[in-house]
DNA sequence: ACTCATTACTTGACATATCAAGTATATCTG
DNA sequence: CAGATATACTTGATATGTCAAGTAATGAGT
């Protein structure tokens, strides 16, 4: 079945260039931020610790690192984000979300969700999105131990 | 079950960008050439007919039509594509591949077909690749009928 | 302690994407 | 057949993403 991984890289392309924006598009008609936004608030409003070097958020979204350094800058002047050294390591930086951004994040993610739901599960069957999940997981993987973006694990963790 | 398509969405995003991106550094790396220009030279030359509409070749893809129009133009500087006004319409311009785009585009096939594998059928089962065209096309579908990016069916089609 | 390599980012130039507005042609309606 | 509306794009400004090169701090070897 030479056709069949083929068939799937264009279905998956398609939906990656299309469904992608348009939920993105909803994100900025409802809640005013941009997908990009969206995401990183998500990402720091969910953390454990108060705040997260740059390096291990791109990877936690799998972003290239110069993208979520410039990401990171246009959120700090939007008053979304907060940048500062880190005291163990001062070649990196802690990031973490403001009370601004918190109360974005906070309010967007209700009506996100419901976006969400639209498109995947009043669209795809439970069994289809367990499945989903495990092929995004294996794929991601596989992209971490053959492809990784930036390298290493195990960057200087943010003290409280 | 309010988890679930939260975390498909998750998984979703994070290959989409991650995945998409590296699949389109390979294309640059062995041919030379972008993604964006990959997915539309392979598009082009899979017509059964001698050309196809902007619109139709936009839809297709699942991009918007000013993408499409940027990309097009561009790939004529660089004599990828042709285009051409539509005899019947001359509002429509029909878009076709050019000998040299059809060259690249048959020598980037093969190689891209090897880096896809590498990222679906040697990490994925069989059934997995299946069950990801299904969802993809229940979600296109489900895309088209619900948030069509340019609206209509049916633009005129290329005269031979 | 002094070099060299590595890591964690930043920066700026360039490529690409998106959005809103514009133009030209076609079609529909009275 | 005139005027209004819709369609198929184009264009240009702005936002974003990407790449290559740079800077500064750490770590490793001697």
């Amino acid at each position: 079945m030479k056709e069949l991984d083929s068939k799937a890289w264009r279905a998956f392309h398609k939906i990656g260039t299309s469904l992608l924006p348009h939920l993105g598009r909803q994100i900025t008609n409802h809640s005013g931020i941009t997908g990009a936004e969206y995401v990183v608030l998500v990402a720091l409003s969910e953390l454990t610790t108060p705040s997260v070097n740059l390096n291990r958020l791109a990877q936690g979204l799998g972003w290239e690192i110069s993208r979520m350094s410039h990401q990171i800058s246009r959120m700090e002047e939007a008053s979304l984000v907060k940048k500062s050294r880190n005291q163990l390591d001062s070649r990196c930086f802690d990031v973490s979300i403001t009370a601004k951004g918190r109360k974005i994040a906070e309010a967007a993610i209700p009506l996100q969700s419901k976006e969400i739901n639209h498109c995947f599960s009043e669209v795809l069957t439970q069994a289809q999105m367990k499945a989903l999940i495990e092929i995004s997981e294996a794929i991601s993987t596989h992209m971490k131990e053959h492809h990784p973006l930036n390298k290493k694990e195990n960057t200087h963790d943010a003290v409280a």
